[in-house]
DNA sequence: CATGAATGAGTATTCATTCAT
DNA sequence: GATGAATGAATACTCATTCAT
């Protein structure tokens, strides 16, 4: 697109795709606020007006990001969901699926779920709040994922009569905590394992 | 710092708790980043220059309100881990402990976590990465603590043998993210029993 | 620049008048500054490159502009000056063309003189100053027809004795701030009765 | 206020005025899009913060200043129009408050019309559209001042029925211009005689 | 001790211009 | 000739920190 581009197979990625690389390593290194848009475009190699060619604002360009990576995520979780497969086992299949994805994600979604928290951004150039929402949704959505594969396992009866909702953040909560502790060794399998039996079984010794 | 209080100017000590009071606010509601000492000041009712008298930097005025404010929970928990109580006990007793400071403190640790990451300072005035690390480990010696719980019920027997860390931070997490979602009401001990319940017996049913 | 216009394709010539009219509207509504190139290609509905094929700047664009729109205002101007007339018939006629140019080009034309004030350009990218002295000149030209006829008119005694030149400069003021002041209907012609009315016998009451 | 102030007398006029004067100085010099916040603050020989601490935006020390500037003169101007004087002196009086007044400030005004107009800012900072209202209205009360003593003249026999408001705009840019082609020499009343002459007796000789 | 005026390093964003296709 | 992706110089504004009073 545009300029040559010569033989090789560098630059089949777009100067976009470029930008959206080197934000991520930014955003996820330094957090958005110290995230400047000089470091990004460095890293990508690009000129600074090529970000807003693309992208209209930072925020817009981190929202971006965090969209185009939770895509394929949030798709592989609704497979899982929609499987089937019984409850027992899609909780460990998901809980390997997000174990993955944020084992990949780690720092950029620390950053986001901080952002969107509010304790970012806005006072700079806007970015309404409807859009963060969006990114509540995105979240809240694989949520009941989850909370909706514990009410089948309760309905069929192989699941205590628990609160799924706080359930199903409960587990999420446990796997974001391995992540950010790095917990999760090269085979996710193990952790995914400890968390679904500590989760299902319980820590106590049964009598 | 704790000086001589006369008994004619009642604020001299109180300056200081004021500001904290303040910072903590702010800080709480804006995150560390958006938080400015000119809000700070304006809430606590004083001049700027009175900040950089009592606290060297508003990174240090952070810090310095994480750590007192953080004092009490410390020691309440070291009062469980060293009671007579049973484990079982004693980690229904934490969870209940930590619902009741998280649900206190909640958006300000969230803000705290977020920085001790690493995404706030560092290139900034100063603040060394000793002194966060200091922070690190005040977090730490709260996991301890609870780890040391969960290895006492797995020696005597109570608790299968279970990694003691990872679950002593799964077990953390959760009770974080009860608080972060607001499902902590005004009666903690339902929560703490559904927490540790959860933790302890598993969310399976028992066949 | 006035090209071939072979059959086919219609359009090789225009897209410079195309761009000519955009920049009009644009110019004329945001000003010399605030006016993009971007929104004039947008309203001309061709390239950005097109505009560098056609000028060689945005100021040049702005400059031709001016200076294609007030070609036949001088022109007129001209024919009236050396034209028959009396002194005072021309003085109303001239007046009259004057209105009718004005307003025609009101906004574009007062964004000019601020412009070429001195106050846009100099330190930018280019377009000597021997430029704007080109359309100093233009409007001086103006000026000294006008001069010239009220010079006539004193020496054919039908004028006192006035200074010509500032009250050239104060005729043509008049006329400007009528227009800018929108105090110019339909018809024109009310408008230069009254003007050149006061302006020749004045707005005292003959005793 | 604050710092040290020796002994001598040029740190009287505090810091706020010496931004204003290198605002003046700029503003004038380089009209309003083109002046630099650093290159006031050069002049001015102060922080950049310094200008963000008395005035909200570079807008807002602009109108500041075209407010100060103008007081004093529409103060001037009342007391003539409210003074004993007859309607055709007081016309002459008035003329010659105006061309002092914008023989002082000729650029800065020239920037102020051309901004109001709608050409300057707005994509900035905002300054909202009713602050611009302000600004009218100050030209606006200027001339009606003139127009009300046209009329009492008119009341009075002493103007013909001229359209008073027509003609109060028209004195005025015949004011303005005589300022711009620097036609104002030292002495004002000359001028000032010469355009009330014309103004009220006109350019035709009586017959 | 308390104060707040002064400071300037740090940063997002705009927009005219170029040039390979 | 026509195009538009890429570019980077230019610039307003923020806010932690200092220091004379």
């Amino acid at each position: 697109m545009g300029h040559y581009r010569g033989g090789g197979h560098e630059d089949t990625r777009s100067k976009r795709q470029h930008i959206l690389e080197a934000a991520y390593e930014v955003f996820s290194k330094k957090g958005y606020h110290r995230a400047t848009v000089d470091e990004i475009i460095a890293m990508a190699d690009t000129g600074k007006g090529t970000v807003y060619n693309y992208f209209t604002s930072k925020e817009q360009l981190f929202y971006t990001l965090i969209r185009e990576r939770s895509q394929p995520f949030e798709k592989a979780m609704s497979q899982v969901a929609d499987s089937e497969e019984q409850p027992l086992v899609k909780i460990e299949l998901m809980v390997r699926l997000a174990l993955g994805f944020y084992r990949e994600n780690a720092d950029l979604w620390r950053v986001m779920m901080h952002e969107i928290r509010g304790f970012g951004s806005e006072g700079h150039t806007a970015m309404a709040p409807e859009i963060k929402a969006k990114y509540h949704e995105g979240f809240r959505r694989i949520l009941s994922r989850m909370e909706k594969v514990l009410d089948d396992g309760i309905a069929q009866g192989v699941l205590r009569k628990i609160d799924s909702t706080r359930s199903a953040y409960g587990l999420f909560s446990v796997i974001v905590m391995m992540v950010y502790q790095k917990f999760v060794d090269e085979d996710i399998e193990t952790t995914a394992r400890q968390v679904t039996d500590i989760f299902l079984y319980g820590a106590a010794r049964r009598s």
